[in-house]
DNA sequence: AAAGATTGACGGTTCAATCTTG
DNA sequence: CAAGATTGAACCGTCAATCTTT
């Protein structure tokens, strides 16, 4: 009855802590952001990725990409910033498809306002509790994964097709 | 100017890439129990501790305790789970103001086709990709990150008026 | 007053459907 | 038809307010 291959005890430690982990720093850094500066953490990465950008205007698409994010995610979230004033939409003169997310004047002043406390809230929950070696390692981790998950696409149906076997012979 | 701790180039390096990985990761194997179980991360987590509990019954104020949850939360994610029959509420008998959230036979049912298939998850896209010492060193990262954000609460408002200096000295 | 729990409103996220333009 | 983008519905999570019982 041992054919599905659950999780040893080191292994369901790690995946726990790091479940608790992700959870709970998640959530405090993204506290921390919305009671000093007022912003969500969706709020923040789109005001990075557009105070960063030449003529502070990217293309929704783009913009959609490089957040990693769906385009209606990116459409709705754009939607709120909008009606605050931290962003506006503009049409695009060589293709009547496309539009630009442009930053407002106070969205440059909520993110610059913003940063230095963001920074503040990482070093002190994350970055400065860990030593040198535990974030080399952390860094080492993460890209493994992302490769990986990056990676798989390809051969995801294979793998379904084995895993599928294993439940059905058990 | 640099009287904020900005992150050097490994420290951001670090943090951009754990960003990455644990929304990549989280949606990644939320999407797996969604499609192959028809169950959300809190659904499945909530069956989870149902069906190891005795009786198959825990309080809400426990069951949000442990799930590290807030009560509102909770009792909206019952009222959802509720309407689908994979749980119910009992009033106790001893507190009238206490309720049972209570495992139904639909719920069981559904944690048992799951809970293989997430194990699978989990395996395939971290715990078989990262090595022994990896693993390890997972667990201990989180473990740290997990014990400061617990201890840290006695002296944060030490620690703000810092900060609230270094931003002002700014 | 404190503990147990619920509610309603609002912001955030996904999915499928839609609309327009290339 | 593909690509760029938006919309609406449904679900998720937080916050503040509320209600009851201890």
């Amino acid at each position: 009855v041992e054919t599905i291959p659950w999780l040893d005890e080191t292994e369901d430690r790690a995946w726990r802590a790091w479940m608790t982990m992700v959870e709970r720093l998640r959530s405090q850094i993204a506290r921390d952001l919305l009671v000093e500066c007022g912003l969500s953490e969706p709020d923040y990465l789109v005001l990075v990725h557009l105070s960063e950008a030449e003529d502070h205007r990217v293309r929704m698409s783009e913009l959609a990409t490089r957040l990693n994010w769906s385009k209606s995610r990116l459409s709705h979230q754009l939607d709120r910033m909008q009606s605050r004033g931290l962003v506006r939409r503009e049409s695009c003169p060589s293709d009547a498809r496309g539009t630009f997310a442009v930053l407002e004047a106070a969205g440059l002043g909520e993110i610059e306002r913003a940063a230095p406390r963001h920074v503040l809230s990482v070093r002190r929950h994350l970055i400065d509790v860990l030593d040198a070696e535990q974030l080399n390692a952390l860094a080492g981790i993460s890209d493994r994964v992302i490769a990986h998950l990056s990676g798989e696409s390809a051969c995801a149906e294979a793998r379904r097709a084995a895993e599928d076997e294993a439940l059905a012979a058990d």
